[in-house]
This record gives structure tokens, C-alpha cells and sequence, in this order.
DNA sequence: CGTAGCATGTAAGCAGTTACATGATTAC
DNA sequence: GTAATCATGTAACTGCTTACATGCTACG
């Protein structure tokens, strides 16, 4: 059992997903490819985590929509507790920025500009999880408190909007400098 | 050449180093233990990037010291140029977040105390950089401009700084939330 | 007398990325 | 027509971590 499949079992805990789901709503906050998730999900289910129902589409592929089981959710619960790894941050930005002096400021600008708009789509994102975090939950954010189900979903979200509004102010204020 | 080599090239821009240096200097912003960079070195070296000469050393063991080399430094800029990847990020305390819900407040806030932490020591750790760049530039931090030596390694602290700012605001913000 | 720091290196294994493979539908 | 989305999976490779290996000095 690895860091990232106690983070799917951390999205079943809310509700039943297939990968390709689980996939993109983990991609905010742990970034894993497909390639990775489906040979896990197999291996939770072997290992009786998780359980999943094939579902037939006409249209669309065949999907397998994993749920968690109560051997599942005992894990994660003891998971929780046990001592948390350190954050990895791998910035090339930052191994850049460091020797940025070889360069003058109109590419030192332009790279500066490109991290901008990343950071801008990502807050986009972040917004729309919101968004549906408020529809689900159907009370005003700040009402939510510890037990209820979106609370967790909340304070990602703004966990990592802090953090993005941090990067974009780092952006602003290296434009000052440059300029 | 991967992201890690150039990182090691960005740091052998500012003055010469062993690699157990590089390894303490890179941590910071990049998380790479000895047994990775070693082998990296020793690669650059043959590629006629870096270059080292063996300083013997009678109460501490024998060491190796890098320097970059003109070819080193060429290819140093030409990858300042080049498309950036995208920052990975590795939390396990997010994960942990999205179903908190499953567990009360108190191991709760003790996951978050533990966060808070690490968040000040690393605070701390970036202090004593914003001291050492000081003293080896010989100027106020804020009259640093881009083509000087500690220009890049100043803002790149100021970067880890606001973001490290931003992740005790929200340990803040949670202790609120969770009494 | 044990632990931390200095200093380098290799080997084995796990984690993560890229590429291969398929195939229908919808939007521009 | 061509790219994007849905949907799953495997194979090969690269990147990263953990463990093995050595050995001396300084500190408590």
C-alpha cells in the first residue's frame, strides 16, 4: 500500500468513481497517469479495499465503477493517524529562476509570463471545485464543519487556492523587479 | 540530461561545490538524496559539462570539488529557454485532508500541528538563506537586480517564502475552522 | 558510548512517465 | 478531418528511495 492508493481510497470514501474519474479528480492535488491508477485499482480490489460493478455503454466505453468496502474504510481511517510524509516539490521553474542572472530580462520575462498563466487555469479549476463543492454539499461554504462529508473537499480547495494566489503574487512581484 | 542535472548545473553557476554541497543546496527546492546525484556528477563529468578536482582532506573524508565548464554553462542557458515543466507536487497531507471528515477533531488538529511544524522550521531554514545571500552579495536584498550573482537565489527564497507564508496561513485558518 | 556530520559510492526495488493499443462520439 | 473526451489496459523505461558499504571527528 503506497501514498497514492490510500489517496484513491481517500476519493472512494465519498462516493463510487470509475479510474478514468478518479484520475482526474485526484489530478489537483497528487498528478497520476492513468497507466498508474488502473494496475493500483486492480490491486486494491485483490486485496479486498474495494469492489467494482461493470457497467455496459453503448455509446461511451464499458466502465468498472470501483466502490470502497468497510475493510477499506478501517484502513484509511488508520491510515489518517499513522505519520504523514514530507511534501515533494519539484519546481523546474525554481532550478531555473536560481541562475536566471545568465539570461537578460526579456526571457527571464516570457518565462515568467508562461508560470502566470498556468497559475491562472489552475485557479480557474479551483474555483469550479468550489463551485460544485457548494451544490453538494447545498449550505454556504463557511457553515461546513468537520463531519460533514465536503468539509474535507473544502479545505483542499482552499488549501491549495492559498497556495496558487501565493505563486501568483510571487509572479507580480518578479515583474516589479524585472521592470 | 534530465531536470535534476540542469538544477545541478544551475547551482554550480554561482562557484564550485562537491556534490554532498550540491545535495544540502538543492534540498530546499528540489528533494534529491546522494545516491541519485552522485551518479549524475560523475555522468555530467564525462559529458564535459562539469569538472572536479580531488582535494584530499586529513580529518574529514577526501572530496570532490565540481566546477561547471564553458560547454556547462552554454547548455545551462539554452535550457532557461526552453519550454518549463509543470510543477509536480507531492502531498500526502492533502490527501489525508479530502477525508478528514472520517476522523474527530483531535487527531485532526494533532495532523495539522504536525504540518504547522515543519512549515515553521522550513521558515526558519529560509531565513538563514535570506542572510547568507546578503552577506555574500554585500548589498540590501531589495537593490539586487537581475544580471547580479544572488539575484536568482534571492527571488527563488522570496518564492519558497510566500508559498511556505501561505501554507501557515492555512494551518491557521484550519485550527480556526476546527474549534 | 552513541549519534550527527562530513564525504563518496553502488545495488535493489518501488514509483512514475512515456509509449503502445483500441475505438466510438462529439465539437470545431 | 482532426482534436478532445470517454474508458481501459500493458510494456518499457526513467527517476527516485532505501539499504548496503566505509571511516574518521566532534559533541554530549
Amino acid at each position: 500500500m503506497n501514498t497514492l492508493s490510500y489517496g484513491l481510497l481517500s476519493l472512494l470514501t465519498k462516493h463510487s468513481r470509475t479510474g478514468y474519474e478518479l484520475m482526474q479528480h485526484i489530478q489537483p492535488f497528487w498528478q497520476a497517469k492513468h497507466s498508474q491508477i488502473y494496475p493500483l485499482l486492480a490491486q486494491l480490489e485483490q486485496n479486498g479495499y474495494v469492489e467494482f460493478v461493470h457497467v455496459p455503454q453503448s455509446d461511451k466505453p464499458d466502465k468498472k465503477v470501483y466502490s470502497i468496502t468497510e475493510k477499506g474504510k478501517e484502513a484509511t481511517s488508520l491510515w489518517i493517524a499513522e505519520p504523514t510524509d514530507e511534501p515533494v516539490m519539484r519546481d523546474e521553474l525554481a532550478l531555473k529562476v536560481y541562475c536566471i542572472s545568465l539570461v537578460d530580462k526579456e526571457p527571464a520575462l516570457k518565462l515568467l509570463a508562461e508560470r502566470k498563466e498556468y497559475y491562472l487555469k489552475k485557479r480557474n479549476r479551483l474555483h469550479l471545485l468550489f463551485d460544485k463543492i457548494k451544490e453538494e454539499s447545498g449550505k454556504p461554504l463557511e457553515k461546513l464543519e468537520i463531519h460533514d462529508s465536503q468539509f474535507g473537499p473544502y479545505v483542499l480547495v482552499q488549501k491549495a487556492m492559498m497556495k496558487v494566489d501565493a505563486d501568483l503574487s510571487w509572479c507580480e512581484w518578479m515583474k516589479k523587479k524585472l521592470s
